[in-house]
DNA sequence: ACAATATATTCCTATATGGGAATGTGTCAA
DNA sequence: TTGACACATTCCCATATAGGAATATATTGT
Protein backbone atom coordinates (compact mmCIF):
# COMPACT_ATOMS: atom_id res chain seq x y z
CA UNK A 1 0.00 0.00 0.00
CA UNK A 2 0.83 3.93 -0.44
CA UNK A 3 0.71 6.25 1.55
CA UNK A 4 -2.59 7.55 2.28
CA UNK A 5 -4.13 10.65 -0.51
CA UNK A 6 -3.53 14.31 0.48
CA UNK A 7 -7.49 13.99 0.28
CA UNK A 8 -7.90 11.71 3.01
CA UNK A 9 -8.47 13.77 5.48
CA UNK A 10 -7.01 17.06 7.53
CA UNK A 11 -4.04 15.83 8.57
CA UNK A 12 -2.99 14.35 5.39
CA UNK A 13 -3.74 17.75 3.81
CA UNK A 14 -2.42 19.75 5.95
CA UNK A 15 1.37 18.17 5.77
CA UNK A 16 2.22 20.15 2.71
CA UNK A 17 3.76 22.91 4.26
CA UNK A 18 2.30 25.37 1.20
CA UNK A 19 -1.07 24.22 2.65
CA UNK A 20 -0.60 25.54 5.86
CA UNK A 21 0.84 28.51 3.88
CA UNK A 22 -2.56 28.97 1.61
CA UNK A 23 -4.30 28.12 5.56
CA UNK A 24 -2.91 30.94 7.12
CA UNK A 25 -3.43 33.19 4.49
CA UNK A 26 -7.10 32.84 3.64
CA UNK A 27 -7.92 32.61 7.78
CA UNK A 28 -8.80 36.00 7.85
CA UNK A 29 -10.22 36.79 4.49
CA UNK A 30 -11.70 35.76 1.52
CA UNK A 31 -9.19 36.04 -1.30
CA UNK A 32 -9.51 35.47 -5.14
CA UNK A 33 -6.65 32.75 -6.12
CA UNK A 34 -4.46 35.57 -8.22
CA UNK A 35 -3.43 37.20 -5.02
CA UNK A 36 -2.41 34.27 -3.24
CA UNK A 37 -0.53 33.54 -6.55
CA UNK A 38 1.46 37.06 -5.78
CA UNK A 39 1.07 36.87 -2.09
CA UNK A 40 2.74 33.60 -1.87
CA UNK A 41 5.01 33.57 -4.87
CA UNK A 42 4.05 30.37 -6.07
CA UNK A 43 2.55 29.03 -9.72
CA UNK A 44 -1.08 29.49 -10.48
CA UNK A 45 -1.58 25.87 -11.51
CA UNK A 46 -0.01 24.59 -8.17
CA UNK A 47 -1.99 26.90 -6.54
CA UNK A 48 -5.30 25.50 -7.99
CA UNK A 49 -3.92 21.82 -7.06
CA UNK A 50 -3.59 23.04 -3.72
CA UNK A 51 -7.14 24.55 -3.45
CA UNK A 52 -8.55 21.83 -4.74
CA UNK A 53 -7.15 19.54 -2.24
CA UNK A 54 -8.16 21.88 1.08
CA UNK A 55 -11.68 22.12 -1.00
CA UNK A 56 -11.80 18.16 -0.80
CA UNK A 57 -11.12 17.75 2.59
CA UNK A 58 -13.46 20.62 3.88
CA UNK A 59 -10.33 22.95 4.73
CA UNK A 60 -11.67 25.93 2.93
CA UNK A 61 -14.70 27.17 0.93
CA UNK A 62 -15.00 29.01 -2.18
CA UNK A 63 -17.66 31.20 -4.02
CA UNK A 64 -17.93 32.84 -7.27
CA UNK A 65 -17.79 36.76 -7.98
CA UNK A 66 -17.41 37.33 -11.45
CA UNK A 67 -14.61 35.52 -12.83
CA UNK A 68 -12.72 34.99 -10.07
CA UNK A 69 -12.87 32.10 -7.00
CA UNK A 70 -12.82 33.50 -3.46
CA UNK A 71 -11.55 30.85 -1.31
CA UNK A 72 -11.49 30.64 2.43
CA UNK A 73 -10.05 29.23 5.32
CA UNK A 74 -12.88 27.20 6.62
CA UNK A 75 -11.42 27.01 10.20
CA UNK A 76 -13.57 24.24 11.51
CA UNK A 77 -12.05 21.62 10.07
CA UNK A 78 -8.65 22.64 11.57
CA UNK A 79 -10.47 21.66 14.57
CA UNK A 80 -9.80 18.15 15.00
CA UNK A 81 -6.37 18.52 14.71
CA UNK A 82 -6.53 20.90 17.61
CA UNK A 83 -8.16 18.53 19.85
CA UNK A 84 -5.84 15.62 18.94
CA UNK A 85 -2.73 17.58 19.79
CA UNK A 86 -4.45 19.02 22.80
CA UNK A 87 -4.80 15.35 24.38
CA UNK A 88 -0.82 15.54 24.79
CA UNK A 89 -0.48 18.80 26.29
CA UNK A 90 -1.27 17.23 29.67
CA UNK A 91 1.86 15.10 28.89
CA UNK A 92 4.17 17.57 27.86
CA UNK A 93 3.33 19.96 30.93
CA UNK A 94 4.46 16.76 32.79
CA UNK A 95 7.97 16.59 31.15
CA UNK A 96 8.43 20.13 31.38
CA UNK A 97 8.30 19.25 35.38
CA UNK A 98 10.58 16.65 34.83
CA UNK A 99 13.01 18.71 32.86
CA UNK A 100 13.18 21.46 35.44
CA UNK A 101 13.59 19.28 38.58
CA UNK A 102 16.67 17.46 36.57
CA UNK A 103 18.03 21.20 36.06
CA UNK A 104 17.53 21.89 39.81
CA UNK A 105 19.14 18.48 40.96
CA UNK A 106 22.20 19.95 38.03
CA UNK A 107 23.71 22.43 40.92
CA UNK A 108 24.57 19.38 43.10
CA UNK A 109 27.86 18.73 41.79
CA UNK A 110 28.01 14.43 41.82
CA UNK A 111 27.89 13.30 38.21
CA UNK A 112 30.70 13.46 35.36
CA UNK A 113 30.02 10.06 33.69
CA UNK A 114 30.16 9.91 29.68
CA UNK A 115 27.36 10.75 27.78
CA UNK A 116 23.80 9.44 27.98
CA UNK A 117 22.80 6.64 25.48
CA UNK A 118 19.84 5.53 27.34
CA UNK A 119 17.52 7.99 25.44
CA UNK A 120 18.38 8.35 21.91
CA UNK A 121 16.84 11.05 19.80
CA UNK A 122 17.10 11.74 16.22
CA UNK A 123 20.25 12.95 15.38
CA UNK A 124 21.70 9.74 16.42
CA UNK A 125 20.72 8.04 13.25
CA UNK A 126 20.38 10.63 11.17
CA UNK A 127 23.48 9.14 9.65
CA UNK A 128 22.77 10.53 5.95
CA UNK A 129 19.60 12.81 4.95
CA UNK A 130 21.05 15.50 2.83
CA UNK B 1 8.52 17.03 -7.39
CA UNK B 2 7.14 13.82 -4.43
CA UNK B 3 5.83 14.21 -1.21
CA UNK B 4 7.66 15.12 1.19
CA UNK B 5 9.20 12.38 3.34
CA UNK B 6 7.40 11.32 6.07
CA UNK B 7 10.55 12.09 8.61
CA UNK B 8 10.70 15.72 7.24
CA UNK B 9 8.76 17.11 10.19
CA UNK B 10 5.79 16.15 12.69
CA UNK B 11 3.14 17.48 10.29
CA UNK B 12 4.18 14.38 8.02
CA UNK B 13 4.93 11.53 10.04
CA UNK B 14 1.80 12.05 11.93
CA UNK B 15 -0.14 12.27 8.73
CA UNK B 16 -0.20 8.73 9.15
CA UNK B 17 -3.47 7.18 11.32
CA UNK B 18 -1.49 4.14 12.43
CA UNK B 19 1.62 6.62 13.85
CA UNK B 20 -1.24 8.54 15.48
CA UNK B 21 -2.20 5.26 17.43
CA UNK B 22 1.16 5.09 18.37
CA UNK B 23 1.74 7.86 19.88
CA UNK B 24 -1.46 8.02 21.64
CA UNK B 25 -0.53 4.47 23.39
CA UNK B 26 2.47 5.84 24.16
CA UNK B 27 1.79 8.45 25.92
CA UNK B 28 1.20 7.16 29.70
CA UNK B 29 4.06 4.60 29.91
CA UNK B 30 7.16 3.89 27.89
CA UNK B 31 5.89 0.44 26.21
CA UNK B 32 8.34 -2.66 24.20
CA UNK B 33 7.66 -3.46 20.90
CA UNK B 34 5.85 -6.68 21.60
CA UNK B 35 3.42 -4.79 23.33
CA UNK B 36 2.48 -2.23 20.64
CA UNK B 37 2.15 -5.34 18.09
CA UNK B 38 -0.42 -7.16 20.17
CA UNK B 39 -2.40 -3.79 21.44
CA UNK B 40 -2.78 -2.31 18.45
CA UNK B 41 -3.09 -5.43 15.92
CA UNK B 42 -0.55 -4.86 13.76
CA UNK B 43 2.31 -6.60 12.08
CA UNK B 44 5.43 -6.24 14.40
CA UNK B 45 7.93 -4.88 10.88
CA UNK B 46 5.00 -2.53 10.01
CA UNK B 47 5.15 -1.20 14.36
CA UNK B 48 9.41 -1.21 14.01
CA UNK B 49 8.99 1.08 10.68
CA UNK B 50 6.51 3.50 11.96
CA UNK B 51 8.14 3.58 14.98
CA UNK B 52 11.51 4.55 12.99
CA UNK B 53 9.70 7.28 11.77
CA UNK B 54 8.54 8.29 15.08
CA UNK B 55 11.99 8.57 16.42
CA UNK B 56 13.62 9.96 13.52
CA UNK B 57 11.11 13.23 13.81
CA UNK B 58 11.82 13.27 17.73
CA UNK B 59 7.89 12.22 18.03
CA UNK B 60 8.95 9.24 20.32
CA UNK B 61 12.60 8.35 22.67
CA UNK B 62 13.71 4.64 23.26
CA UNK B 63 15.67 3.03 25.81
CA UNK B 64 16.71 -0.42 25.65
CA UNK B 65 16.25 -3.10 28.27
CA UNK B 66 17.78 -6.06 27.92
CA UNK B 67 16.50 -7.55 24.60
CA UNK B 68 13.48 -5.34 24.73
CA UNK B 69 13.21 -1.77 23.22
CA UNK B 70 11.54 0.44 25.32
CA UNK B 71 9.25 3.27 23.28
CA UNK B 72 7.80 5.88 24.98
CA UNK B 73 5.60 9.59 23.00
CA UNK B 74 7.86 12.81 23.38
CA UNK B 75 4.72 15.31 24.04
CA UNK B 76 7.07 17.85 23.73
CA UNK B 77 7.39 17.16 19.91
CA UNK B 78 3.68 17.77 19.30
CA UNK B 79 3.50 21.37 20.43
CA UNK B 80 4.40 22.66 16.77
CA UNK B 81 1.41 20.96 16.07
CA UNK B 82 -0.44 22.36 18.54
CA UNK B 83 0.32 25.57 18.17
CA UNK B 84 -0.51 25.97 14.59
CA UNK B 85 -3.71 24.70 14.82
CA UNK B 86 -4.35 26.89 17.94
CA UNK B 87 -3.66 29.74 15.60
CA UNK B 88 -7.23 29.32 14.35
CA UNK B 89 -8.76 28.75 17.47
CA UNK B 90 -10.77 32.60 17.11
CA UNK B 91 -11.42 31.78 14.10
CA UNK B 92 -13.50 28.89 14.17
CA UNK B 93 -15.13 30.74 17.39
CA UNK B 94 -16.35 33.25 14.95
CA UNK B 95 -17.95 30.93 12.83
CA UNK B 96 -19.33 29.00 15.14
CA UNK B 97 -21.27 32.73 16.46
CA UNK B 98 -22.09 33.19 13.21
CA UNK B 99 -23.78 29.67 13.06
CA UNK B 100 -25.59 30.15 16.15
CA UNK B 101 -26.86 34.06 14.60
CA UNK B 102 -27.86 32.01 11.54
CA UNK B 103 -30.08 29.56 13.40
CA UNK B 104 -31.83 32.38 15.66
CA UNK B 105 -32.79 34.11 12.49
CA UNK B 106 -34.39 30.13 11.71
CA UNK B 107 -37.01 30.89 13.97
CA UNK B 108 -38.10 34.01 11.29
CA UNK B 109 -39.73 32.07 8.77
CA UNK B 110 -39.25 33.85 5.34
CA UNK B 111 -37.13 31.81 2.85
CA UNK B 112 -38.34 28.66 1.34
CA UNK B 113 -35.65 29.27 -1.71
CA UNK B 114 -33.20 26.83 -3.41
CA UNK B 115 -30.37 25.00 -2.35
CA UNK B 116 -27.32 27.16 -1.83
CA UNK B 117 -24.45 26.72 -3.87
CA UNK B 118 -22.55 30.07 -3.27
CA UNK B 119 -20.21 28.39 -1.07
CA UNK B 120 -19.56 24.93 -1.81
CA UNK B 121 -18.00 22.61 0.71
CA UNK B 122 -16.28 18.92 -0.05
CA UNK B 123 -19.05 16.39 -1.38
CA UNK B 124 -19.99 19.02 -3.53
CA UNK B 125 -17.15 17.81 -6.21
CA UNK B 126 -16.12 14.53 -4.56
CA UNK B 127 -17.87 12.79 -8.01
CA UNK B 128 -16.02 9.77 -7.78
CA UNK B 129 -13.71 8.17 -5.33
CA UNK B 130 -13.76 4.72 -4.02
C1' DA C 1 28.79 -21.85 21.42
C1' DC C 2 23.95 -22.20 20.74
C1' DA C 3 19.02 -21.76 20.75
C1' DA C 4 15.39 -18.68 21.78
C1' DT C 5 13.50 -14.18 22.06
C1' DA C 6 12.85 -9.32 20.61
C1' DT C 7 13.39 -6.04 17.32
C1' DA C 8 15.26 -3.98 12.97
C1' DT C 9 16.23 -4.00 8.14
C1' DT C 10 15.87 -5.26 3.33
C1' DC C 11 13.48 -6.37 -0.85
C1' DC C 12 9.41 -6.02 -3.43
C1' DT C 13 5.47 -3.44 -5.66
C1' DA C 14 1.26 -0.65 -6.41
C1' DT C 15 0.10 3.85 -5.77
C1' DA C 16 -0.04 8.80 -5.10
C1' DT C 17 2.42 12.76 -5.07
C1' DG C 18 3.96 18.00 -6.44
C1' DG C 19 5.97 20.77 -9.77
C1' DG C 20 6.41 22.48 -14.60
C1' DA C 21 4.45 23.07 -19.07
C1' DA C 22 0.62 23.14 -21.89
C1' DT C 23 -4.03 23.35 -22.54
C1' DG C 24 -9.04 23.59 -21.25
C1' DT C 25 -13.12 26.08 -19.33
C1' DG C 26 -15.89 29.86 -17.82
C1' DT C 27 -16.97 34.80 -17.54
C1' DC C 28 -16.84 39.54 -18.72
C1' DA C 29 -16.62 43.58 -22.00
C1' DA C 30 -17.09 45.62 -26.42
C1' DT D 1 -18.48 36.76 -31.71
C1' DT D 2 -14.19 37.66 -30.24
C1' DG D 3 -10.46 38.63 -27.13
C1' DA D 4 -8.81 39.02 -22.63
C1' DC D 5 -8.76 37.62 -18.12
C1' DA D 6 -9.03 34.23 -14.09
C1' DC D 7 -8.80 29.62 -12.88
C1' DA D 8 -8.82 24.64 -13.45
C1' DT D 9 -7.26 20.46 -15.47
C1' DT D 10 -4.19 17.29 -17.89
C1' DC D 11 0.13 15.17 -18.99
C1' DC D 12 4.70 13.89 -17.67
C1' DC D 13 8.01 12.11 -14.23
C1' DA D 14 11.13 11.45 -10.29
C1' DT D 15 10.36 10.10 -5.80
C1' DA D 16 8.70 8.12 -1.55
C1' DT D 17 5.78 5.67 0.45
C1' DA D 18 3.12 1.26 3.53
C1' DG D 19 2.53 -3.33 3.79
C1' DG D 20 3.95 -8.29 3.31
C1' DA D 21 7.54 -11.61 3.30
C1' DA D 22 12.00 -12.84 4.30
C1' DT D 23 16.09 -12.08 6.60
C1' DA D 24 19.46 -9.75 9.68
C1' DT D 25 21.00 -8.15 14.24
C1' DA D 26 21.25 -7.99 19.20
C1' DT D 27 20.67 -9.91 23.81
C1' DT D 28 19.84 -13.43 27.19
C1' DG D 29 20.02 -18.01 29.41
C1' DT D 30 22.14 -22.48 29.43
Amino acid sequence: MARAATTSDAFNAVAEPRRREILNYLALQERPVGEIVDSLRVAQPSVSKHLRVLLEVGLVNVRRDGRRMLYRTNAEAIRPLHEWTETFERYWRHQLNRVKERAERKSNPSNDAGPDFSSRRKNDLDGNKN
